[in-house]
DNA sequence: ATTGTTTAATTGTCTATACAATAATACAAA
DNA sequence: TTTGTATTATTGTATAGACAATTAAACAAT
């Protein structure tokens, strides 16, 4: 080892940095003992007290700890190993939808490795989730699981650019950003909605309205299944029977949308975008004099926890959101671990809940 | 200044207590600067390099600041003000009851403070909660929102002790640990079913029966309650009809006690512990073809979300879930801020949301 | 008025030395 | 075998002094 004492970098600096260096380097090994003081002085000509600088220094830095008697030796761990770390969560809202049981999944599995969850609303406005996704970097969280806003693509691309900059991994939960290059976990939303409809079909239905909103990728892919299984049934697609809303859910929009379908059409079933849309449809039918399924069929999408004890008792899809949260979890913490594969894709299988929603129809 | 020359103490480390000691108590103000090494060489009789030392711990420790020819000063920011804090969440169980609402109140409270929150379920298990509680301890938080487990009150106070042994405020939320020496928010039970109970009274309901569970303090109140307004009505209270459950919320359990409950009595009303308890006297009543409210008059309690478009539309005693989550963060804020006053309890006003299923009865 | 130079105060780096405290190890005593 | 004691390597604390680097401020030159 060389000190330079013409270089203006001080010697106790030059010191130091060769030692990191070396244990970066692996040279010199975890809890492996390193020169003694002395040993540095005869090495490098140096006084005591400057190589106790460097080797301060380096222990204040969380690279070396020191026993009396005993020697300098190089810490253990790693410094990020065991150091428990933090993991961002950004969804919608936590009281609506799904939110609650992927918070879950994500979370038991986070406890399960000994982390923990910083957990944000981002109402699915663009502007409060920038606004934590700069809180969660600000609390140097070690990953993002992130549930992409309403807002354009374009958008959720630069909030996910902003934890990419930071080379902080980012996982996708539920909804999709295209093109982007991330791991993402979801739900084949076509493929499920796609078996719904032949479920109705198959029992008979020909004219089914659906009603959703195309403002969420989850739901535009919907859609598409709508879409295609009317097409493979040779059932022609009928935009009189369509409500495809581009705004958030909110209620009262629905309401009317519902009570227009149920009262201009002769329909038989009613493909409901998501669970709760499939309640205030109940909700509706129920104050028309309707029966369900008697009068009119009705699908819903999720299969929320709920969905089990609500009067409906709502034939549905149901989504693995539990497992979603888990699967997520598992993505970012191989991220962290130093995984540079491939964006990874986990698409979990929806199974239909048949409980008492859909009547079946003799033409 | 004094150094202890025959003390223990290392010499340096007696200066740098006196000077983090005179910088915290105000005497050395920010970016104030503090003696020259010279000046503390001749106040304290130490060699410049013992003093400087001691002022380069203070450096690394993030107390002083240091510039060439012009001196050693103070640093300005009080270390934790600009740092964001984090605050811990404790619930049951984020699915379910009213953690999400909770939460949610919370978290905007937070959000608008430029906080965080990190969420922790304890599924109400003292195992979970202990888990957690060392794993917000290691993460540093500034202050944690607890709801008290289901498990004695010993134990809680051990979850508490956890907490005020690393000077970590806490606040508890909706429940309560007796004689616990702590803030806390909730709301007043025992007045809600009070009310509640008179409702029924005054809508002629003698027979009520009531369902709920004895092992949290806030259904404990509520029988509390019920009891009193039956005795201020005259009417006796009869153990019959009444369930009295010393577990956790268990469906199965409950449908078995319901199904009881409706088949063996008389009863006119049922005063559920809670809403969810409330659904499932629903879905059993409707099972036996019993209606609501035609057949029996049915309350709840708390007015979970959900409760607005269900299609029971019941009544029951609406709870300030969300305002209680924001009044929690507003307390543990106040204590980070080094309020050191008297526990503060903060009772919020719980109201009843009269919906459709109590009947009136003429006797 | 601007630019360059000097001065002096202060922190930064470094040497050389001394003794204290700690704790593994070997050895002696009970 | 256990307990106590001495040895010794190593880090911990402390002193005294020297020179380097930085920079505000004063002063000088243009």
């Amino acid at each position: 080892m060389i000190i330079d004492r013409n270089s203006p970098i001080p010697q106790y600096f030059q010191l130091q940095t060769w030692i990191i260096e070396h244990i970066e380097q692996g040279v010199f090994k975890p809890d492996e003992k390193i020169p003694t003081e002395e040993e540095f002085s005869q090495m490098t000509g140096l006084a005591r007290a400057t190589i106790r600088q460097a080797i301060q220094n380096c222990v204040n830095m969380g690279y070396l700890y020191r026993k009396r008697r005993l020697g300098t030796f190089v810490i253990k761990q790693n410094l990020n190993v065991n150091k428990k770390t933090i993991i961002g969560v950004m969804v919608p809202d936590i009281r609506t939808g799904y939110a609650p049981e992927l918070a879950r999944g994500i979370g038991d599995e986070a406890a399960a490795n000994k982390h923990s969850i910083i957990l944000c609303n981002t109402d699915d406005f663009y502007i409060k989730t920038n606004f934590h996704a700069d809180n969660l970097i600000e609390h140097n969280v070690s990953g993002v699981i992130y549930v992409p806003t309403a807002a354009s693509d374009e958008k959720n691309r630069m909030i996910l650019e902003k934890f990419t900059r930071k080379n902080i991994p980012v996982v996708l939960a539920d909804r999709v950003i295209p093109d982007a290059n991330v791991d993402y976990a979801t739900t084949d939303n076509f493929q499920g909605a796609y078996e719904l409809t032949k479920y109705l079909v198959n029992k008979g239905h020909k004219r089914i309205a659906v009603i959703l909103s195309t403002l969420f990728s989850t739901e535009r892919q919907r859609f598409d299944g709508y879409k295609q299984a009317l097409s493979d049934s040779n059932i022609p697609f009928d935009p009189s029977i369509v409500v495809a809303d581009q705004g958030p859910f909110l209620e009262n929009f629905y309401i009317k949308y519902v009570k227009k379908l149920l009262d201009d059409n002769n329909i038989t079933a009613v493909f409901a975008g998501h669970d709760r849309i499939a309640y205030l449809v109940y909700t509706v039918a129920r104050q028309s004099g309707l029966r369900i399924p008697e009068d009119i069929s009705l699908v819903g999408y999720d299969d929320l926890p709920s969905s089990s004890s609500h009067p409906v008792r709502l034939t549905t899809m149901h989504q693995p959101i539990y497992e979603m949260g888990k699967q997520s979890m598992k993505l970012i913490m191989s991220r962290i671990n130093g995984d540079v594969s491939e964006p990874q894709k986990v698409i979990l299988k929806s199974y239909l809940v048949e409980r008492f929603s859909v009547r079946t129809i003799h033409n």
